[in-house]
RNA sequence: GGCGCGUUCGUCUAGUGGCCUAGGACACCGCUCUCUCAAGGCGGAGAUCACGGGUUCGAAUCCCGUACGCGCUACCA
């Protein structure tokens, strides 16, 4: 067991978004990949943003994919409380301990103010931070209630120096410190910044690696300052790379599923989807493509993860999803399918279904389905009496009705006569009948399909007979040629 | 605007001075298999390594500049 410990820190005001749950995997990997602990800490400081139920998605969602934590708000650990807003004391203790110190000040300027002297700002400045009017602001002749009155807490910025510092994955990074705002660290309602609260608990928590999304590489002086002014020994940062949209945008809703759980509902496998996670801004060498969780945790590490930005490929999700399906047992595929269908009921199905029969038709779609919820719209037809198509599906190329009527008349005492409903022998005779008719094979086959499954394109047919049974064909057939001479 | 980060096939990437006339994967195209569609097998096309200068016998790899993209610039995280 080695003292490494990294944290990942959702915040409550939302869906477990792509690029947090990846932030969180390359934690957790690198976490068992060092022996180290990996904590959950809810960042909750926003109080204008909190959305109902959101953290329960977020746990969801790691748990979904397999990522479990040492620590977190519902385990606790030994450094509780793992939720910042249970943690107010310390904020303040530690923000007091810096004004005191005289790393930080009480600042009254109104919101008004503020954005009045940013509109002025910007036609004129290049350096559009706070112009650090409470800076300088004498306590002593402040009498208490004038000193208490509504305030935010600000950081006292150094007017000259620079913060140097060694990125894991970027190299050195250097920041001018006048180009640095006078930030807030505590709010007026009481509650930290992502500043202060981030640094103190990662402090507390004994973080060694803060790994987080490149968003956060301009906003690591401060915290640098932060730790510097107390004297804190500071952890190791690491900037990964942000997951972008095909039009190399920030990924956002109107680039479709955002969330991780929706891609649950999309029926991708948890395994797919953290292998392409680990994937997109990682490699293990010049050509694995597929790694499972074990091989990952082994052989994660930060020097292959890249610098720049990744566009998300749904293609190759597809693909990959495919694979990881392909190579699932018979068993294990009806399993996951029928876990998958009770949390989302597809209307093309009823609502039990039998497992002993799912196992006989998985082996026919394994390999035609990219996602579970592909499997619905394949299969309905093995759970439906009557199958439903447009007249002219059947009506082959180069056929005529009354050539369609001919041959399933003919095939209906063909299958008659077929004792062991195998599919091997269906196919052996139908194929008889097709070389001694005047029709070709894919005419022919092309009917029965459509008038079985109602699709052009379907599983397997002689398989699909075998599993409906013969009664069932028969009688299909023998209904299609009433409708035929009814029109 | 300022600051920071980034830039190898359409996309994800391998690559840390000679093995690179740049490798793999997805997607795409062709052939094969074949009852449709997949899956599989075989093959193809696709990147003058953003651009321009250096350094070096030699650069995708090192240095400088430019361009472009992204991020930050909130009492949001």
């Amino acid at each position: 067991m080695s003292n490494i410990r990294v944290r990942y820190p959702p915040s409550p005001t939302g869906e477990p978004h792509l690029g947090n749950i990846r932030t969180a995997l390359f934690n957790w990997l690198f976490a068992r990949n060092n022996k180290g602990k990996f904590i959950l800490r809810v960042e909750d400081t926003d109080r204008n943003r909190l959305v109902q139920g959101a953290m329960e998605s977020q746990l969801e969602a790691l748990k979904w994919l397999g990522i479990e934590w040492d620590e977190g708000p519902d385990i606790g650990g030994m450094y509780n409380p793992y939720t910042q807003s249970e943690r107010l004391g310390i904020y303040k203790e530690i923000s007091d301990t810096l004004i005191k110190e005289g790393y930080a000040y009480k600042c009254y300027c109104s919101q008004e103010r503020l954005s009045e002297m940013r509109k002025e700002y910007s036609k004129t400045q290049s350096v559009v931070g706070y112009d650090r009017k409470c800076r300088d602001i004498d306590l002593s002749k402040l009498n208490k209630a004038d000193e208490n009155s509504l305030h935010v807490v600000r950081f006292k910025t150094p007017l000259e120096g620079k913060i140097i510092f060694d990125d894991l994955i970027r190299g050195e990074v250097t920041f001018e410190n006048i180009l640095l705002d006078d930030f807030v660290i505590l709010k007026s309602d009481g509650f930290p910044t992502y500043h202060l609260a981030n640094v103190v608990d990662d402090y507390y928590m004994k973080i060694t690696h803060v790994m987080r999304a490149e968003e956060w590489l301009s906003s690591t002086p401060k915290h640098i300052h932060i730790y510097n002014s107390l004297n804190w020994k500071m952890p190791k940062f690491a900037h990964l790379p942000i997951i972008l949209a095909p039009d190399k945008s920030k990924l956002s809703k109107r680039h479709g599923a955002t969330s991780i759980l929706e891609y649950r509902k999309l029926g991708y496998l948890p395994e797919a989807m953290v292998n392409f996670l680990a994937k997109l801004g990682w490699s293990l060498d010049a050509q694995t493509e597929k790694i499972d969780i074990s091989k990952l945790i082994n052989s994660f590490s930060l020097k292959k993860v890249s610098k720049s930005g990744a566009i998300f490929n749904i293609d190759k999700l597809n693909w990959l999803n495919g694979v990881y399906i392909r190579e699932l047992s018979t068993d294990q595929l009806a399993y996951r399918l029928l876990a998958y269908w009770k949390l989302f009921p597809p209307f093309q199905l009823p609502l039990n279904i039998d497992s002993e029969l799912l196992k006989r038709i998985v082996p026919l779609i394994s390999s035609r389905i990219k996602t579970l919820n592909d499997a619905a719209p394949l299969i309905s037809y093995f759970f439906t009496n009557k199958v439903k198509y447009e007249k002219e599906q059947i009506l082959q190329k180069g056929l005529t009705f009354y050539d369609v009527r001919d041959i399933l008349e003919k095939l209906y005492s063909k299958i008659i006569s077929i004792d062991n409903f195998k599919s091997d022998i269906i196919e052996t005779d139908l194929r008889n009948y097709v070389a001694e008719s005047n029709y070709k094979t894919g005419q022919v086959l092309g009917i029965l399909r459509v008038i079985f499954t109602g699709l052009d394109v379907a599983p397997p047919l002689f398989e699909s007979m075998e599993i409906l049974g013969k009664n069932h064909c028969v009688s299909v057939i023998s209904s299609t040629i009433s409708d035929l001479k009814a029109n």
